[in-house]
RNA sequence: GGGCGCUUAGCUCAGUUGGUUCAGAGCACCUCGUUUACACCGAGGGGGUCGGGGGUUCGAAUCCCUCAGCGCCCACCA
């Protein structure tokens, strides 16, 4: 016997995936066949994996490997994403640290470097994915910035300005200093923080008064075109026309009144700073102040700023705090807790600013989009997620998607006239042009004229599109793969990008193809550590995938990372699932290694315990088949995993290896041999999607079995009619046998030396070899006599006996007495119910009847245990 | 501030419509075990008044109210 006990996954991972690879069995191309197909998050190209995309793709991987056993044609489309924002700060970050900066080498210089970093990183996380088993239809990798993608990403742009559905607009936006771009609102993260109001004395203009106004953000004073107060304030009437002087600056501006102000915040007085906040903004407008910008890009002071120029905004609140108090304007500083917007990516301070930028109206689009998940046409799993969802597109907003960004799709938008002040959206520059010179009616204008705008798309103005891109239904919108895969059946992904991509996928799908992108959106937890905090490389509380996969083995780390990964729920991820998952392979392994090594005799007929095995496990095997299935029906991906694993480790290893093993130094009967490795490769089928490597592995070394196709590609089994009667059978004799085992233990009588069984009722179970076989019975009296001197016990409505010497009789009286007692208690419980005449009268007759069961069965058991305790 | 969700064994979680099969699973724990697949194992076992309180009902982990704790999403409030 050369194979070792455990099963080392270094061995043989490599080997099989190679083997899937030469023979293309990932590959999906249209047939007649029923398509299955998934596109997979794409994960931002210089990334690494971790442990959310291990989540991720393993559910995929086992959704796809079980849709392809099952018969459909199973397409998995990966790909990646270029990650505007964070790849440009990778790269601008890695030009910084050679003293580089973006801005003096420019657009085109820096555009090289990033597909230099690019390529140098790029595609590591799709190698990383091939490690953990995925099996992705490589031949179909996108990336978003592909001339084929990026092409798509322009037309839908394009046709989308001439619907009139984007705009450009001059708009209060959110600005992230750092990476100096706007973002989406979605980019923001409200954080709560721990601030200051400061009340700062204002001088009415003309007098020796003050008013006071309390601001959160002292710095933007030399913004300040007004100061706000509520019209019927009535500590303020006095200050009806007036103005005042804001310090440091010493600009007059007027006291305007409005409805807007609270009459309890604060001072129920407010400086206005319409440059810098949005709704000062609105207030601008109705009462027409000045627009004071007071930053430059990277939130430093502009001139406007005096002798704060150049000085970064948070120094500047501090030395302005300090200028104040000097000047006598501070009255007070008070705590202040209150949200802070952040990037989601750069973490940086966002600053409200005005400026032009691109926006896309939502309102129609998410009409559509609502109804085909209130319908359930597009499903949410778990289901909780509807609300958010309905939520969010019930008060959508437009959607800005100009960034000021390099790195990505550039906006088709082509400015000329003196002062750049007409503009025209086209494919290429040099349609542009044509129709710049219809418009104008200048035929003279030439490509020179067109100045293109220099900004680049959201990332998710090309990932809203991917369902689609991926099959090129964008620019061939009835191509035979668009037309074949799509509609997509699942999605898997974290509800953290519900609205940035989910729901935008929704509605590209029908704004498109008037029809939803996939069926099902199966919406993973966050991965947390075991204290329950994000996972994360700030906190170094990640562990290294790949260790993962070499410590545990791929197969390891996916039953660990499925375990305890309901739907929706956050999984506090523990190692110890991991080992879990390869101690289960390792049972797996050795279950082979078992089979394995039996001999088979020609000579031998097959047994009666075999038998009756064999026909209780495939009953076994059918009923988890049912709910296995049943599991995967409802994305309950896990409990079809554990009820996979209590099936082999249980069902089979346990019992059914343990049934039909042959004694030592014998033979195996041929039948009983072919039909336990029949049983062990559907195991194996169920084990496969899970458990990839190991299961492909054991399917091809299993002796004597002529294959000559892979488990990867073979037949998901088909569910039949479960013999219910031999489950039942199987129930009783397995707690007979634990029954057994339990009185040996406590009579320490060892496994060899053979027990005598007397049962008081007839016992007719068919399984009953099992039991001698398990137990070690060498005679089974059904003579109904109760033997004097015996340990007695019920299994069901059966009354055993196993004769024993005196001396634990007295341990023995005890226990009955103990028995007594309860079911004595017991009786009178229910006999209460059964007199109660409200639940007599109420409960439904079935109901009642199952109470008088019970007495009844308790009357027995009572009558029988005082019988036996007198008879003792 | 608004909305949603969670609280069941030491840990992570199942518990569909209130009622046989409802108080469960896995891990952990305890006891015993070299019977030649596996100690990454086997056999057996202990453990929860289902967050607190109240209500509806013949009957509640399950429905209603309330309190407490936790989490998430949304919101421009100085």
């Amino acid at each position: 016997m050369s194979i070792p006990s455990k099963f080392t996954p270094k061995d043989v991972e490599q080997k099989w995936y190679d083997y899937w690879t030469a023979n293309n069995y990932f590959r999906s191309t249209p047939d007649s066949r029923e398509p299955y197909t998934i596109v997979i998050p794409p994960p931002n190209v210089t990334g690494v994996l971790h442990m959310g995309h291990l989540m991720n793709n393993t559910l995929q991987d086992v959704l796809i490997r079980r849709a392809r056993m099952r018969g459909y044609n199973a397409c998995w489309v990966p790909g990646t994403d270029h990650a505007s924002i964070a790849t440009e700060a990778k790269v601008v970050n890695k030009l910084k640290s050679q003293g580089i900066d973006k801005n003096e080498i420019g657009r085109e210089a820096f555009l090289e470097h990033a597909w230099e970093w690019t390529h140098e990183h790029g595609g590591i996380i799709l190698d990383q994915l091939k490690k953990l088993g995925c099996t992705c239809d490589w031949d179909r990798a996108k990336f978003t910035l592909d001339p084929e993608m990026s092409a798509s990403v322009i037309k839908i742009f394009v046709d989308l300005y001439n619907k009139g559905m984007i705009y450009r607009g001059f708009r209060m936006v959110h600005w992230d200093p750092e990476a100096q771009t706007t973002l989406s609102d979605e980019e923001v993260i409200y954080e709560e923080r721990q601030g200051n109001l400061y009340h700062i004395a204002y001088a009415i203009e003309g007098s020796d008064e003050k008013v006071v106004v309390a601001t959160t953000r002292p710095e933007t004073l030399f913004g300040d075109t007004a100061v706000a107060i509520h019209p019927e304030d009535e500590r303020y009437l006095a200050l009806h026309g007036k103005k005042a002087i804001v310090p440091i600056v010493n600009r007059v501006v007027p006291i305007i009144k409005d409805a807007y102000v609270s009459l309890e915040l604060g001072t129920g007085c407010l400086k206005v700073t319409p440059a810098h906040d949005e709704n000062d903004k609105a207030l601008g407008e109705k009462h027409k102040l000045d627009v004071v910008d007071i930053f430059n890009p990277d939130a430093t002071l502009n001139h406007q700023g005096l002798h704060y120029q150049g000085k970064d905004r948070f120094e500047v609140r501090k030395a302005v705090v300090k200028e104040l108090e000097a000047a006598g304007a501070l009255v007070k500083i008070t705590p202040h807790v209150h949200k802070v917007g952040t990037s989601e990516r750069t973490k940086a301070v966002i600053e409200p600013r005005l400026s032009d930028q691109w926006f896309l109206k939502m309102a129609d689009l998410a009409k559509p989009a609502i109804d085909a998940v209130e319908e359930d046409d597009v499903q949410l799993v778990p289901k909780k997620f509807i609300n958010t969802y309905r939520h969010w597109m019930n008060n959508i907003r437009d959607w800005n998607i100009s960034r000021q960004l390099w790195w990505g799709h550039q906006i088709p938008a082509y400015y000329y006239g003196p002062n750049s002040e007409h503009v025209v959206v086209a494919d290429t520059k040099s349609a542009a042009l044509e129709k710049a010179k219809v418009d104008s009616g200048n035929a003279a204008l030439t490509l020179d004229d067109l100045h293109q705008d220099p900004d680049v798309l959201d990332t998710w103005f090309s990932s809203w599109l991917w369902p689609i891109s991926v099959f090129n239904g964008v620019l061939e919108p009835d191509n035979k793969e668009i037309s074949y895969y799509y509609p997509t059946q699942d999605l898997v992904t974290g509800p953290d990008i519900l609205f940035f991509w989910v729901a935008r996928m929704i509605m590209s799908g029908f704004a498109l193809r008037d029809e939803k992108p996939f069926s099902h959106v199966y919406l993973t937890g966050l991965v947390r550590d075991g204290q329950g905090r994000k996972m994360s490389k700030q906190l170094g509380n990640s562990p290294d995938a790949i260790k993962l996969m070499e410590t545990y083995g791929a197969d390891g780390v996916r039953v660990g990372l499925l375990l305890s990964a309901a739907a929706g729920n956050d999984l506090l991820f523990d190692e110890n699932l991991c080992q879990q998952g390869k101690n289960f392979a390792n049972k797996t392994w050795n279950a082979f290694r078992l089979i394995q090594q039996w001999e088979v005799d020609e000579t031998l007929e097959t047994c009666a315990t075999a038998t009756a095995g064999i026909d209780w496990y495939s009953a076994k095997f059918q009923q988890t088949l049912a709910t296995i299935d049943d599991h995967f029906s409802k994305y309950r991906i896990s409990d079809a995993l554990m009820s996979t694993y209590r099936l082999i480790w249980d069902d089979f290893c346990s019992w059914l290896l343990e049934i039909v093993k042959p004694a030592y130094n014998t033979g195996i009967d041929r039948e009983t041999y072919a039909k336990v490795c029949v049983l062990f490769e559907d195991n194996l089928r169920l084990l496969h999607p899970f458990m990839p490597f190991l299961s492909e592995e054991l399917w091809h070394a299993l002796k004597d079995r002529a294959k000559d196709e892979a488990l990867i590609v073979s037949d998901w089994p088909t569910q039949k009619r479960v013999d219910t009667a031999i489950l039942d059978q199987f129930d009783h004799t397995a707690a007979l046998v634990a029954q057994l085992r339990t009185v040996r233990k406590a009579q320490n009588i060892s496994f060899k030396e053979p027990l005598d069984l007397v049962e008081t009722t007839q016992d007719n179970i068919s399984l009953r070899p099992i039991v001698e076989k398990l137990v070690n019975i060498q005679t089974w009296d059904t003579s109904a006599k109760a033997p004097e001197q015996a340990i007695s016990f019920r299994v069901n409505a059966h009354e055993y006996f196993v004769p024993v010497t005196a001396s634990n009789i007295e341990e023995e009286r005890n226990k009955m007495e103990e028995e007594l007692a309860y079911q004595e208690g017991f009786l009178r419980s229910v006999e209460k119910k059964l007199t109660n005449e409200r639940f007599v009268s109420n409960a439904p007759e079935q109901v009642v009847a199952i109470e008088r069961k019970k007495a009844e069965d308790a009357q027995t058991k009572i009558a029988a245990l005082k019988a036996r305790l007198s008879a003792l």
